[in-house]
DNA sequence: CATCATACTAAACGCATGTTCAACACGGAG
DNA sequence: CTCCGTGTTGAACATGCGTTTAGTATGATG
């Protein structure tokens, strides 16, 4: 009834209701959401949302699905990350994927079945990516690289899961020019020169890690100036008991 | 007098149901767990419940304050980080420990008010000890330090949101030695050496975001062979309309 | 002793939820 | 025209929820 340019409207109602459900549950949850809200929002009954996905758990596994083959359709012949190249354009454009954004983040942090699946396929496009930089050496070698991949993509997935909090930090929303512009020089300097100035630090743990440091000082932290991180210590071999 | 020292079973009603809510509203979030449950968990019923916390939302509000007063705790007379260096008490002895571990992650994921509490006390004192990194020399100045502080807050909160998903990959729990072991390296590499081998990325989008680049190449990503983070490209000044 | 607040419970209330059911509209097939 | 399958609905159902109520036990206080 509405002649807008999202041909939302007259789509068919189970894809109505689909997107409905997208937008509830990735702004307030799966649980918080109830399955006559989206009811509403699509323009249909309860009923006919149980008829279509079977129950409101069935309408979840449509969403995740509907995502994850967004996110994981090859967008061109390059080989490079599919996942992070369509996050951009998502978030080059809040006001029509927005929803899309919030629902990512909340599958992750649920730890569904889906959320899974695009977490291991961000983790292999970001390993992978890296492969290429070290190999034609415009990155760091690293003594344990899958783990490194690893630690990168919870990095790069950081600001979406305390988007809300980074928002309120910043004062305006991440998915926004505004935050791209200023989280922009912060992670390349610190992808490009680090945060320490020398490796003591590094050093320190890699003999922690290596030999067995039991002897000499007992004290937990051996980090000196500290890590800014709040990641456990290198572990001291001897854990004391209580 | 903070730390818990009654073994649980001959504590106050109140507090057994308190601890017992902790548990469950961090292992299965506030929605899934009805106050049915956590008055089974503390032997009571689920009238004395509301009778001490007049809602479940006062409940919560009350685990909220149990963990923000843990945690906000001076630990000693150094200047450090409280809240790290409890977290890496709690990360040390998960058996004791673990509840509270999952319940911070809740509290900052879903946004509650003592989340966003204890994200600006965190933030804060990453950034003092980053500034204090600087001024001793130990740590590279930044043109946005501000920023660079919450990025940096941010990465160390990731494999705390994102648990799930790290010990799924690693195989093993994240408060688990082995986890520390794993995660140490990687991360101290990269804050010592950083990931690039040359400044290529980092002096382009420097250019990009000091100059206007109207002129020239209008193509999206100008970050040379890509950034592993899914953050977005340096914006380009000009946002075609839709 | 009576009084009174506190800790606590069993039972029930009211309500919102996910889901079912019987019926209706309607368009193509026989 | 009838028949049937699909899309759709309003109404109802059963259930679990947070909460209320009325009441009991207890132990300190006058």
């Amino acid at each position: 009834m509405n002649m807008r340019s999202v041909p939302l409207e007259d789509a068919t109602a189970a894809v109505r209701i689909r997107e409905a459900a997208i937008v509830r549950f990735g702004r307030q949850g799966f649980e918080r959401t109830s399955v006559r809200q989206i009811a509403a929002d699509a323009g249909v009954s309860p009923a006919l949302v149980i008829h279509h996905f079977g129950s409101k758990e069935g309408l979840r596994a449509a969403c995740d699905e509907a995502l994850v083959s967004q996110l994981m359709t090859e967008k061109s012949k390059t080989e490079a990350p599919a996942i992070a190249e369509t996050m951009r354009e998502w978030l080059d454009r809040p006001e029509r994927f927005g929803a899309y954004i919030d629902y990512f983040a909340t599958m992750l942090a649920d730890g569904s079945e889906g959320g899974n699946r695009l977490f291991d396929r961000m983790l292999g496009e970001t390993a992978a990516m890296i492969d290429r930089g070290v190999a034609d050496g415009t990155m760091h070698a690293s003594a344990d690289p899958e783990m490194r991949a690893v630690m990168i993509t919870l990095n790069g997935l950081a600001p979406l899961l305390l988007r809300d909090q980074l928002a309120r930090v910043l004062g305006v929303p991440v998915t926004s020019a505004a935050a791209a512009r200023r989280m922009t020089l912060p992670i390349l300097e610190l992808y490009t020169h680090g945060l320490y100035t020398d490796s003591r630090i590094l050093d320190a743990a890699r003999a922690a890690l290596a030999g067995t440091p039991s002897t000499g000082t007992p004290t937990r932290s051996d980090k000196g100036p500290g890590n800014p991180n709040q990641d456990p210590d290198p572990p001291r071999p001897e854990s004391s008991p209580t």
